[in-house]
DNA sequence: AGACGATGTGTCC
DNA sequence: TGGACACCCTCGTC
């Protein structure tokens, strides 16, 4: 076309690295022909002697020259591959579908050879369901200990209940983004918050208005809360300033149960932070970690520190996550950025005196024993895998499931981290959030997505068209079918309920929808005008009248790779 | 609307 | 071992 006969007309631009290369931009330059890229090639200015676009010693030397003369060089990236910087082809958004870089490996599953876009585990093969080799090999034994290991755990699987409905939400709540979220104990409708500035939100999320953000316990991130076995007014939050603090929730007093950094910055070299933390009521024990390796032990009664820190991850790596056994609270599992994780016995705790240590590729974000019998493991690593052990007195060499899912991007994000429903009597039902996006009725959203980890079977994607941030922190309810999300700055409520019902209860109340802060532009969508500092939206149901239509190709897929055995 | 920057991990030298 | 730099679809602010 005219475009074509223009291109060829102008000299090709060589960018100076020899990986613009050989065949392939040539052929595919031909299919690419918007208008514009015409356009833009007229800022490009390169050397005659660069006109067969091979780079040489002649080339150079050319360089050399015009450098010399101080001829402009002046390359244009705009139409060059924003992740590859090569011509031909452009990775990015298409509407609201985003486009790979054919020449990266698969961002979901790391492998070579696709695109996310065509990724095995993302596209449906056959009913959404990659067929695995699920080659059942346990013996008899391995039931009859399973039995009794699980006596109280259902063999049979119930009914997964999802809430999938946003009740209620309060939008730009925190002034940071969210980084963990806590259900109280014995309120029902009581939802704590960190946040990122170390923030602690308490709110109640069915008198709607009442919340309250207390600024004043941390001065920086607050990376784990656990509430007070003894008394549920109080709670134990880890944070990054190196302090375990003991909150108050009516007053918002609290005090260090222990700091790390007691003589303040002296470079970051020696700052330590806390992560991981887990609470041991008979032993009245907290359980915390730092960024350096260590575990450290807190007696509830005394306040103080009992014995020296322990070496159990990587020395100089972060020990992200902390979790204890729920059936046996001595068996600690730990995990952090050494890529592994690991069971210790606290009674006989010593540097590398672990039980197990689960090796991982990359960075672990979280590991979780399951909520009833503990007698399960589910790990998330940054290899976008999530990792399941079925038997913790099984073999535990590799993991008995790998599920590729979306989940790895760490910068900027709070990790994800998939949890156990704790309501679920098979405890096979997982909940984490999707980092990729997907195109909902021309709508990129990033799904909550529950997930059956004994089958890794996507069990549902749970979305509204009005948030359209990423949502990393997802809690469910301890006893009732209700969900929390933390995303960016905002709080939701899902319940699970027909959505008839949902409306009902809307009508009836209808002021639902908190929204706080600055009403900048955000991209949560919700409300829209707002006022100064608190103002309240009806919960319009706009997510109801936009309410997505699932793609019908994608309804039900499956996370699925590996199957162990 | 577009630019910028706060940020963590991996890889290379 | 440590510094420099590269990063995929962030998100809020200016």
């Amino acid at each position: 076309m005219a475009q074509r006969t223009r291109r060829m007309a102008f000299p090709r631009v060589v960018i100076e690295s020899d990986t613009d290369s050989e065949s392939s931009s040539e052929e595919e330059e031909e299919d690419e022909a918007p208008g514009a890229v015409a356009e833009e090639d007229e800022e490009e200015e390169v050397s005659d002697k660069a006109n067969d676009g091979k780079m040489g010693g002649k080339l150079m030397d050319s360089l050399d020259v015009k450098k010399k003369q101080k001829a402009p060089i002046t390359i244009s990236l705009k139409n060059v591959c924003k992740v590859c910087k090569q011509k031909g082809h452009q990775a990015g958004f298409q509407g609201a579908t985003y486009v790979d870089c054919p020449m990266k490996p698969c961002f979901l599953c790391k492998m070579p050879g696709h695109t996310t876009m065509t990724c095995p585990h993302r596209v449906a093969v056959e009913h959404g369901v990659i067929p695995a080799p699920c080659k059942n090999t346990r013996k008899l034994l391995d039931y009859v200990f399973e039995r009794q290991l699980r006596a109280d755990v259902t063999m049979i699987k119930p009914a997964f209940v999802i809430p999938d409905q946003v009740d209620c939400a309060v939008i730009r709540y925190h002034s940071r983004r969210i980084t963990c979220l806590e259900f109280h104990p014995t309120n029902n409708n009581i939802l704590l918050s960190g946040d990122k500035k170390g923030q602690l939100g308490v709110w109640d999320y069915v008198k709607v208005y009442e919340k309250t953000v207390y600024g004043n316990i941390h001065s920086c991130i607050l990376n784990n809360m656990r509430f007070n076995p003894s008394n549920d007014g109080t709670l134990y939050a880890a944070s990054s300033d190196g302090t375990v603090s003991c909150v108050d929730l009516e007053t918002g007093m609290s005090f260090p149960l222990m700091d790390l950094n007691p003589n303040g910055w002296q470079g970051p070299a020696n700052w330590r932070m806390l992560y991981g933390m887990d609470i041991i009521p008979e032993k009245s024990l907290v359980l915390v970690a730092d960024n350096f390796g260590y575990l450290y032990l807190v007696d509830m009664r005394s306040n103080k520190k009992t014995g020296d820190a322990i070496l159990i991850h990587k020395k100089g790596s972060k020990v992200v996550g902390l979790h204890c056994n729920p059936v046996q609270p001595e068996i600690l599992l730990s995990c952090g950025n050494d890529h592994f994780a690991r069971i210790w016995d606290v009674r006989q705790l010593e540097a590398g005196s672990s039980l197990y240590d689960l090796r991982h590729s990359r960075v672990v974000n979280s590991a979780y024993f399951s909520p009833q019998s503990g007698s399960k493991i589910l790990t998330t690593a940054q290899d976008n895998r999530l990792r399941v052990w079925d038997y913790i007195l099984g073999d535990l060499d590799s993991p008995s499931r790998e599920i590729v899912h979306s989940h790895d991007f760490n910068r900027h994000l709070t990790p994800f981290r998939a949890e156990w429903d704790p309501k679920d009597p098979s405890e096979s039902l997982a909940v984490i959030g999707r980092y990729i996006s997907e195109n909902y009725n021309g709508a990129a959203l990033h799904p909550i997505d529950f997930i059956d980890t004994s089958t890794g079977q996507l069990v549902a994607e749970v979305m509204d068209p009005n948030i359209t941030t990423i949502t990393p922190v997802n809690k469910l309810h301890p006893r009732d079918d209700v969900m929390a999300s933390g995303s960016s700055r905002s709080l939701f409520i899902w319940k699970a309920m027909k959505s008839e019902l949902v409306q009902e209860v809307d009508e009836k109340n209808q002021k639902k929808i908190i929204l706080c802060g600055k009403a900048d532009k955000t991209n949560n969508k919700f409300g829209g005008e707002t006022h100064d500092d608190s103002d309240v939206d009806t919960f319009s149901r706009k997510s109801k009248n936009l309410k997505c239509e699932k793609r019908e190709s994608k309804s039900s897929r499956s996370y699925l790779t590996k199957r162990k055995r």
